[in-house]
DNA sequence: CATATACATCCATGGTTGTCAATATGTAAA
DNA sequence: TTTACATATTGACAACCATGGATGTATATG
């Protein structure tokens, strides 16, 4: 749980092509061929981001024979709520730092 | 609210620094002097960080004289949990893709 | 006006990332 | 074992990004 951990997070997030996985990936399990279908770009290309999306443990995969398939991580969804929390959350309370100190 | 959005929200947040500055306006807004005090970056790059999470309607500002004070936007963290929800939750119902096909 | 302070902008540099062609690996079928 | 298929890995390249020095801009003070 440390910043690195939750910059990894954020930077697997940071991609249209990643994200658009992420919406292809919501009505359950699909294997990369089918991603591949809908997605515009090369087979190493989605290779790549996938391997960037389960690193970061919001995608899990499951080898199948020749098939790869992919589903979102059952747990991201609350982990990402969290981790969200933890760095856009604020106490109230003024602690306006130069006037006090002039 | 296009993905082009979603992801220069996720880049903003995808940098140590820029998360440490989060989290040292949790208690509040604060001044880049203040900032530049804590964090271990020279003057333009705070700026260039600042401007960022500004950009993506992360922080807010408010000039005052000479100072810049920054502080966590009001709706931020609701909007970030909304996106994570966009993306992140998921319908159940087998969808395996490549079986049925097959 | 001259000076000092707080911050932004410009510029150059080194590191990172997205992309695809070529190739490798692994699996299933013939 | 040969062939075909699905996916991963490698290599190369262009684009992007984080960084800091130099400089510009704005504001306050003397």
């Amino acid at each position: 749980m440390s910043l690195r951990d939750d910059v990894k997070i954020f930077k697997a997030l940071a991609d249209e092509n990643r994200l658009a996985v992420l919406m292809l990936l919501q009505d359950g399990e699909k294997c990369a061929c089918k991603l591949l279908e809908t997605l515009n770009v090369s087979q190493p290309t989605l290779s790549h981001h996938m391997k960037l999306l389960c690193d970061a443990g919001i995608v899990d995969y499951r080898k199948e024979g020749k098939w790869m398939h992919y589903s979102i991580s059952a747990d991201s969804r609350e982990r990402l709520h969290e981790i969200i929390e933890s760095y856009l959350k604020y106490n109230t309370g003024c602690s306006c730092c130069c006037k006090e100190e002039e």
